[in-house]
DNA sequence: TCATTAGTACAAGTATATTGAACTATTGAA
DNA sequence: TTCAATAGTTCAATATACTTGTACTAATGA
């Protein structure tokens, strides 16, 4: 049985966040979960489908150590939301800058 | 005869500064840099001093090539100055978000 | 001219990212 | 039930990046 990772909001780190924001790969995940506004399985949320599978879990690992997303299993499939909320609250405006200032460099 | 890097602002690159950003020995050279509304030299705006010399160089060189600082030659020591400006121009808000958010945390 | 100071450059060791192969868990169909 | 297919994870090996010591350069001042 796979479990995860999820800090809990008050462990949110600014510097675990900031690494896993330096990876343009992870930006491009965390910005095909926003546009869907909601849950996404990590194949579909993946925008770059020519990369290895482990590879891809990686990223989702650290996006999910970080506190960035939360993973919950769904049948076969993980579904991944933004942990957009509980960033905000603990480090105000970060994501929101950072994610539109990608987006309108995308 | 040591002559540095600079990226013209409108070639500043979105996930080069964000990776630059990612490591807390570098905010921290910039927090210190701000602090200090101005010049400093490597060694003082070092805020470990216990960090080899090379080391140090290291990431004065990857936030230079980020955009992030601007270095000059005086005399013996280099003057290094935050690009504030340029990168708030080129990306508005990132900058003033990220280094508030970890100025609150240290 | 020579010692000192501030920093860079390079090479070696150490740490992190990427990938392929093997594995687990769930589903659905025979 | 059993078996194949699907979605991800884990592990081990390789590739890339960080850290540091040593050697070097350039400027200063005695």
């Amino acid at each position: 049985m796979v479990s995860f990772v999820h800090p809990a909001k008050e462990d949110l780190n600014l510097p675990n966040i900031l690494a896993a924001l330096a990876d343009p790969m992870r930006i491009r995940i965390l910005l095909s979960l926003l546009a869907e506004a909601g849950c996404m399985s990590c194949s579909q949320a993946a925008p770059c489908p020519d990369m290895a599978k482990s590879t891809l879990s990686h990223h989702f690992r650290i996006l999910r150590e970080a506190g960035l997303i939360r993973t919950t299993k769904k049948g076969v499939e993980n579904q991944n939301t933004v942990r957009f909320e509980d960033v905000d609250e603990r480090f105000p405006g970060l994501l929101k800058t950072v994610l539109k200032l990608a987006a309108a460099e995308a």
